[in-house]
Order: C-alpha cells, then sequence, then structure tokens
DNA sequence: CCCACGGATGTGACCGGTCACATAGATGGA
DNA sequence: TCCATCTATGTGACCGGTCACATCCGTGGG
C-alpha cells in the first residue's frame, strides 16, 4: 500500500528505472512506444515523483518561493496570485517565504532560507527596503528574478520587472491639471527607490505644466498614518487635488476630507492607484491607476522558466467619480 | 565554496556525522559540551541544512502547505499569513496551493500535490467548497487540520479550527433590531455549510425577536454580485437594516444603496463581517464583526505541531457609524 | 565489408540527510 | 567484584530520485 517508487514502475513496465525517469523528465530520446508504455503503467499504479528526492539528485527543488515584506496588502497578495497561478501550471512547488523587516537579522535569515537549494527559484518582491535588502545579498547562486517599482533597482544586476506606472502617474496628474486644478498634492506610500515611479511621474507631469511641486506628504501602508496625512492636506483650504499612493490610501484620505466637511469629488478630488477589486463601488467610485500585479507575477515566474514572455500591460488611468473641476 | 555539509561539520568538530545530526536534532542523549561544540563549528561554517535530504530521509518534510481557493480575500490572505509567520518560527518552510474550483479535476489534482510526502503537514482551507472537497479526499495518512467555518464540517473526521461567528452574528442583529428596526435582511457570501454560521446566528437573533425571517440574498465573492444583491434590496422601500457576508459585500451595497438615493445609516443601517483595516476611515465608518483571521491561521499550525493552544478570541461586533434608528 | 557514429537503454555511484543497530564507557545494585 | 543498565557516540544501510558512463543496436560512408 506504499506509495509506488520509480523502480516500481520500471519493474512493472520491464524497462530500467533510468528509462522511466527519462520519461518523467521528457528526455528526447526514448522510443515513442516504450514512452507510452511507460506513461501507461505510471498512470496504472499512480506514481507521483517525489519532490524531495528529486530535488536532492538534482541539486535544486523544481519550486519557486516568494520573498515578500506582506502578503496581505494587494500589491503583494496579487503579486503572490499571479506566481502562484503560473507556478502551478509549470509543475512547480510554490513557497511563501515573508520577511518581516528590513533589519540585517531579518534579512539574513530571508536569504538563509533561500540560499537552501531545496527552495528552488526566488521571485524576491523588492517594492520595499525589505525586498530590496534581501535581493542585494543574495548569493550569486541562487537564481531570481526580482518585482521591482518602476525603473528597476540600481545596485543589483539581477533579473527585474516591473510594472511602469510613470507614465500613468503622469497622466492622472495631467487628468486633474486638466479639469481646472491649480497643482496636485501627493500622499506617498513606503518605497525603496529615492525617488519612486508614482511620485516621479507626478513630479513630471507637475513640471510640464508649470505648476507649483507641493512638498510629499508620507504615508505608512496602514490606515491609520493615512487618515493622518489627509488629516493635513485637509485643513489646507488651498489644497483641491490629491494624488494618493494607493487606493488604501485614498480611502483614509477620503475620510479625513470628509470630517473637516470637504466634499468629495465637490471641493476635492483624489485619484488613488491599484484600482482594488471595490475601488470601483465605493461612494464616490474612485479614479484611479489600475496595475495588474497579478501579471506581474506571471511574468516573473515567466522570466525565471525563460518562457517567451509576453509584454506587460502599462498601467493606466480609470476614470470615475472622484475627481471633478475645483470648486 | 560549495556548501557545507553535515560530514564536513562532523570532521571539523571531530566528531561523527550522527552526532551532527543529533545536535541538529535536539537529541536529548549529547553531552553538554559535545554540543556546545558542534553548535559553533556549524556556525563558523555557516552550515545550513538541506530540507530535501532532510524531507528524503524523514519520509516527510518539515513543511506546512496550505491548500485553498483564494489567496488574495482578506480572510483567506490573513489565514495564510497567519501560517506562515508560526510555521516560520517553527522553522517549517510554508507553501501555497490554491484550488481553482471545486470540480473533480481541481480537486483531485491538488489531493495529490499534498500526497507528496514533501508537501509536509497540510492546512486545508475549507470555507467554500473547494477546500472542504480537498478534504474529504484526502488520503489519511497526511497529517491535516482544516480551518472551517463555524461548526466544522460534517462527513470528515480530521481536526477542525474555526472562528465561531454565530454568536457575533446574533449580537449584530440584536444591535439592529434594538435600534428599532423591524427586521434585518442578509446577503450571503458563498459557503460550503447549507446553513453558514453568520446566517445562522442572524436567524437565531430575528427568531428570538419573533422578527421576520427574510429571504436570503445570495451574493458571490465579487463586488459586482453583491452590487447587484445590493440593488434588489435598495429597490425594496421597506428593508432599513443589512447584515452583510463581508465587509467587500457592505461595500457594494452600499453603493446600490447611495445609487437609489437611500442614506447609510439615515435611511439604511448596515453591518458588514471581517473589519477590514480600512472599515474605519470608511465614509461612513462601517460597523462590523472582527474576525481574526491571523489568529486561525496560527491556531491551524500550533495544531498541526501540537503545541499548546491558546484558545481563539472570539469574533465581537465593533459598533461604528453605519448603523442607526430606522427613519 | 567493415567500422565509425548516434540513438535507445541499462548500471553503478551519488545527492545529504535519517534510521536501526553496534559499541564503548560510566554507574550502580547484588 | 561482576554483570545489568544506561548514556554517549559511531557505523552501515537506506530514502527516491539523478548523473555519468557503459553497452547494445541499426545505419551509412569509405
Amino acid at each position: 500500500m506504499t506509495a509506488p517508487r520509480i523502480r516500481d514502475v520500471a519493474a512493472a513496465a520491464g524497462v530500467s528505472y533510468q528509462t522511466v525517469s527519462r520519461v518523467i523528465n521528457d528526455s528526447p530520446n526514448v522510443r515513442p512506444e516504450t514512452r507510452q508504455l511507460v506513461v501507461e503503467v505510471m498512470e496504472r499504479l499512480h506514481y507521483r515523483p517525489n519532490r524531495a528526492a528529486r530535488a536532492l539528485g538534482l541539486g535544486r527543488a523544481r519550486a519557486i518561493t516568494v520573498v515578500t515584506a506582506n502578503t496581505t496588502l494587494y500589491g503583494y497578495a496579487s503579486l503572490l496570485q499571479g506566481v502562484e497561478e503560473a507556478g502551478r501550471q509549470l509543475g512547480l512547488a510554490v513557497g511563501v517565504r515573508v520577511v518581516e523587516s528590513d533589519s540585517a537579522a531579518d534579512v539574513k535569515h530571508a536569504v538563509e532560507y533561500v540560499s537552501d537549494p531545496t527552495a528552488g527559484s526566488v521571485v524576491v518582491v523588492a517594492f520595499d527596503p525589505a525586498g530590496a535588502g534581501v535581493l542585494r545579498l543574495l548569493p550569486e547562486d541562487v537564481p531570481v528574478v526580482a518585482a521591482t517599482e518602476a525603473g528597476g533597482l540600481p545596485g543589483s544586476t539581477r533579473r527585474m520587472i516591473f510594472l511602469d506606472e510613470r507614465q500613468a502617474a503622469a497622466d492622472a496628474t495631467r487628468h486633474l491639471l486638466g479639469l481646472g486644478h491649480r497643482t496636485v498634492h501627493h500622499v506617498a506610500i513606503p518605497s525603496e527607490a529615492p525617488a519612486a515611479a508614482r511620485q516621479a511621474g507626478w513630479r513630471d507631469a507637475l513640471a510640464e505644466a508649470r505648476a507649483p511641486i507641493p512638498e510629499v506628504v508620507a504615508a505608512g501602508w496602514d490606515s491609520r498614518s493615512a487618515y493622518l496625512a489627509g488629516q493635513r492636506l485637509a485643513r489646507q483650504t488651498d489644497v483641491t487635488a490629491i494624488l494618493c499612493g494607493n487606493d488604501d490610501t485614498a480611502l483614509a484620505v477620503r475620510r479625513a476630507l470628509f470630517e473637516e466637511g470637504r466634499d468629495v469629488p465637490g471641493a476635492v478630488s483624489i485619484v488613488g492607484f491599484d484600482d482594488v477589486p471595490g475601488a470601483a463601488y465605493w461612494t464616490p467610485a474612485l479614479t484611479t491607476v489600475r496595475m495588474d500585479f497579478v501579471a506581474l507575477g506571471r511574468a516573473c515566474v515567466a522570466a525565471l522558466a525563460d518562457a517567451p514572455e509576453a509584454p506587460l500591460e502599462a498601467p493606466r488611468l480609470i476614470l470615475r467619480e472622484s475627481t471633478a473641476p475645483p470648486p
């Protein structure tokens, strides 16, 4: 009743274990009839290759582990979903390893974890300092692809893939300016790059229109810090347009605006980033930039498997109800 | 420059490889000084045990794989976060495997995947038919714990852990009734159990108050179906209170209400389920039931490691701004 | 006609741990 | 004093695949 091994299949098919191994690994040098026979026997015996034995013999597991600072925030979770989906289709096991912070200890532990060949290939989500730190410290011999902010990460020669949101950020800013706003304020989410792409696009559009460039208000990943940032802006009566670092931020900013009695979009226009599934159902529905993180995750897997890569669709502005001309 | 093996450590420490193995596995029969010596050598050589070799020798990997229908929805994602966190602390690798649907093929593939001992122990998220299907088909010899809806899943003798939200659902309904609403409507999310706990608690409270029990309006996981469900209720002028299956549903229902010109909470009160991070920042802030899915995930890992289990905190109603007396 | 060559297949060693069992030394009761 | 017992440690086989290499066969060119 114990699970069949490669040798059991070989015996039942009357071939050597190596031939079975060849069939499993799609070696070209197997006669079609032999292959057919082996496949049938594997089917009949319900044979499943043992991943551990394979990893041990191969020296590296047929697996992907995603190293990330978070698993629940929209972008991170969606990316993971994309990796899992693509990995599964390729018959790869998918693992997750979170790096709690960018402290030396946390980064080191994560690096050690994926340095074990059993971890397989690695996708590091380098949207933040923790992920970036892991990417920098990763030994040369572990195959890795990094999902980064637009433009990649300087100081690393690893393969990097990203969604280029700079253009869309500029589009969003231009949209607001075109509506008649004198300028656009920005609430930034945490970021690794000194000048994040979202912020860069926003600057581009402002400079292009010769609009004043207000100071960036920084927020964290949590709603509370975004709310606090929103309060600061809500109290300044001259702010009429805000580009938020992401949709969750926009939600909290909108709340702060509301508490200060400033209607959206009547008094202030807001634009988010990501286009979370619920954004279209907000009241008012949120104008935001759609980011396809699932596709990004799939692209990372494709790069790892050096499969043909379909180009990533560029992020684009989705116009809804949260923007309007200034009062 | 190649990674050191257990034999290298043994040679450097002047002991046998078995002794090193004993140190790694915390065997009690090692002299303290010997242990100390080996630990130092392991440190110096940067020794990291090879997980694949270990899994092969042990017959089962020191790992946990989470089988789930989804990774991005709040409850699922949070549960995964809890499992990862607890698993990591125990030195276990954490994997994810999604079951796309409850079709026989999908379920079978997932079951085969985790039947490989390399998958380690398994946490199946049986909130839905897909997960429940996997749980039912899983061979006896794979160690598993299931996270289920309140009350567990009939037809399986596996270990099950859940958050008991029935009480909280009843509390939420009573709260609404206490405010003066004649009855409370319910928009349900997909569920495995014929009578889901949320729905059961709602019924309990309605029956207890001898209030009419309206027909349940079913919705899917997507915002659109929740929105459609909301529209149906929004058009009925006699509905003044709605208990939604989760917060995302509540968001879409509120949107439908808004479009029909019905103010929340002025004309209609709504209550959600989950307490997603942004719920407190909605406009109006959402009254909802807080569910600690992260703790649920941790509890699953604890059960698998048969560690002492801290009892799970019961879900409870968080009063905010989306409920008020009927007009 | 023979031999070089390439495709199909089989054999033995190996990946890096674990298990079962053997062995040596220390302890203690009769 | 001697042997039973327990603790600390070492040895060989094994987990289930893979790799490198050997072997066997059919084919085509010199």
